[in-house]
DNA sequence: TGTACATCAGTGAACGCGCGTTCACTGATGTAC
DNA sequence: TGTACATCAGTGAACGCGCGTTCACTGATGTAC
């Protein structure tokens, strides 16, 4: 052998230690939550120095975005899955919709992380924004394919925030105790947040058809 | 006079150092945001000793969750106002979500430390769980009055829910820089958040009515 | 009305802690010749 | 193929910091008699 080897038996130089830090830091979000992210935190949980993150992020804020990426990332792809399982479109959003919440719940302290960091930057990671197969513009073509042809494409994209909105607060408030008894009557947290997410999609063409003028 | 008093003519014993905390944790947040709250600098904004909050507070916890509870009573007093200033049902919904998210603009830090407290607890603070007159029941009575008598109790509650979810939801994202063309197109942000809540309040049977099965 | 005394609500110094970051350093690697 | 050397990616100790909380204390207040 003609490295040599630390007493974890890790060769002097990582290899990837920008990736193991990210995912030491999620690591230590599943289990220990938000609070306890600190860089100290991670380069100890990723078995190295606390100086050596500093070879690849500037600061800590650097490797919280790069964390929330990933994140990010990964809603995006359960989101796909969702769309892809679901072929009926009346359907769809409220199936993604679920698949957002459900990811949520799994990732809790990842899902802070990954808002938290967005607010600070005023903005939804690049990838996600307006570019082709974004999470956002799935959701928006979802919208678009379900909606009659008569309404109008910035109806879809104010009906596309709205979901959106309601989604991130169903995300945050699904665990409230209040909601547990209805959550019973409607056959579980699953039936719950199909029955929330139904009452989205609507437009106001179609709200004017149902209910007349105010 | 017959007091001692400190450097500040403040007499040794304060009179109401409680209320005088949660005031200075608000100015604290409005000033320097969230990240600055610590109970030092609420005793130090205060005039106080470092030692002093815990004759009033048992931790930090105890005092962040009396700063929120301040905050839950005067967003709930927003959006009666709101309430009581659209006679019309049918814009009414939309008028007290305004007030929600502009409430959360003017107090962005305060509106979060109003939800990590919930979120710690697992619930919305006592006074606006299902109480009459708490704000949440100011929305399902909006939503009752405004529906048809053939929406069942169960589809108004649900309604309720998706829309405080996605007021929320649009308190938290509203900043968002990838709104802005879309608020420019809709006459700047209340135009953009009126358009956006429209969307809410639509009851499945309406959406049957309006858009036909799947 | 005075006085002794319990209680309340402050003080200020100190505790240990973990943090983000910097520093001089060194082991390992890659490359030019 | 060997070697000198620049560069890369780690180490570990140290920096100053502000934090939450505790402690023994003391000034002020209220109350029983």
């Amino acid at each position: 052998m003609r490295e040599a080897a630390t007493v974890e038996n890790r060769p002097y130089h990582h290899g990837d230690l920008r990736r193991a830090l990210v995912d030491a830091a999620r690591r230590i979000l599943e289990n220990e939550g938000p609070s306890a992210l600190s860089l100290r935190a991670v380069a100890r949980e990723a078995g190295v120095s606390p100086a050596a993150p500093y070879h690849h992020f500037k600061d800590k804020g650097e490797l919280l975005e790069a964390v929330a990426f990933v994140g990010w990332d990964a809603l995006g792809e359960a989101m796909t899955a969702a769309k892809e399982r679901t072929p009926d479109l009346g359907a769809r959003m409220t199936e993604i919709g679920v698949a957002y919440v459900q990811f949520s719940q799994a990732h809790p302290a990842l899902y802070r992380v990954m808002y938290d960091c967005s607010r600070d930057k005023d903005e939804l990671p690049e990838g996600l924004q307006d570019k082709e197969d974004s999470a956002y513009c799935q959701v928006r073509e979802t919208f678009r394919a379900f909606a009659g042809p008569e309404v109008a494409d910035v109806d879809i994209e104010l009906a596309t925030i709205a979901a959106w909105c309601a989604a991130h607060g169903l995300a945050e408030m699904n665990s409230f105790k209040q909601f547990d008894p209805l959550k019973q009557g409607l056959g579980g947290e699953e039936g719950f947040l199909r029955a929330v997410l139904s009452h989205l999609g609507m437009f106001p063409a179609a709200r004017a058809k149902a209910n007349g003028p105010g």
